[in-house]
DNA sequence: CCTGAAAATCGCAGTCG
DNA sequence: CGACTGCGATTTTCAGG
């Protein structure tokens, strides 16, 4: 499952998070390989899926979406199928995880205004009953993984396959 | 406060959260301009704060850590710092949301093992009482903002201060 | 905002430990 | 088998229009 990866392989982690656009030579020199050495690692880690893409990230407030409110969604029955179509369809809705707990799902959504945000919840109430909170700020702004394979392997078993 | 964004800008934008890594003359073409203007264009949105930052998007459970967790944590009193210590210290948390309602804060974490959420979750119950949820699966794997000024532009008023 | 040339980078070979 | 070196193509950058 975890592809055996190694203190470099962390160190590339480690960058590439931190600087999605920094060139495989630069890289090199930061985890002290060669260009050609540093983009074999990287293309090794994306073909195994344990780099999943680079994306750009946007100041939400900036781009003219100052709104932005966690809902949990009480979901009855096992129809996912409407929520499904509407997570494809609201751009707005940026994240949407699925938990334990009373609440089934966990939506992080983007509004242009608290009445755009009443629309959203809306059509979210037609599937199960929400709970929204707004967001006030992120004050953890952006951070990677921790560098390496996480000091607290506590209770190591992560069930034996 | 919204930098007043066109057309233009929005598809950069688009194409930019899709794949970061995008060459700026292959920008340049998907957005029908040459690659010194595209260069020029995401410079003035990196340089207005619009683009944050590009990163690397890894898989959690294949970099060894399959255990992912929404807890909400119900802060009394205002002292901040203890919080912002425990953030900085502790990158099993990716993300931290300040909220309004009853919980204050929002973390996601993640972490190698149930042993290991345990022990971040009792960090956590000496600020103040949580409620944990584990992540089943993130239903929506990826996606940028919604390409433009937002349709559901309702209610528009976003508070006029 | 486009054109055009210099510099850096990328991708592909080949070779060594 | 994994990592270092040399050449062609692409990309980036900077000047000028």
């Amino acid at each position: 499952m975890t592809e055996n990866l190694d203190a470099t392989d962390w160190a590339i982690l480690t960058e590439l998070q931190r600087d999605g656009r920094l060139s495989l030579t630069e890289l090199g020199k930061r985890v002290s390989l060669s260009a050609s050495a540093a983009t074999e690692r990287v293309r090794r880690l994306e073909s195994a899926g344990v780099i999943t893409g680079y994306h750009a990230r946007v100041d939400l407030a900036k781009a003219g979406l100052p709104v932005t409110a966690v809902v949990r969604l009480k979901y009855p029955g096992n129809r996912h199928a409407p929520l499904h179509a509407l997570l494809r369809e609201r751009a707005e809705i940026l994240e949407c995880l699925r938990t334990t707990g009373e609440d089934c799902y966990l939506l992080k959504i983007a509004a242009t205004s608290l009445g755009h945000l009443e629309t959203m919840v809306d059509e979210l109430l037609e599937l199960g009953s929400t709970t929204t909170n707004l967001v006030y700020s992120e004050p953890l702004p952006y951070r990677g993984l921790p560098a390496g394979p996480v000091g607290g392997r506590v209770g190591g078993q992560t069930g034996g396959g």
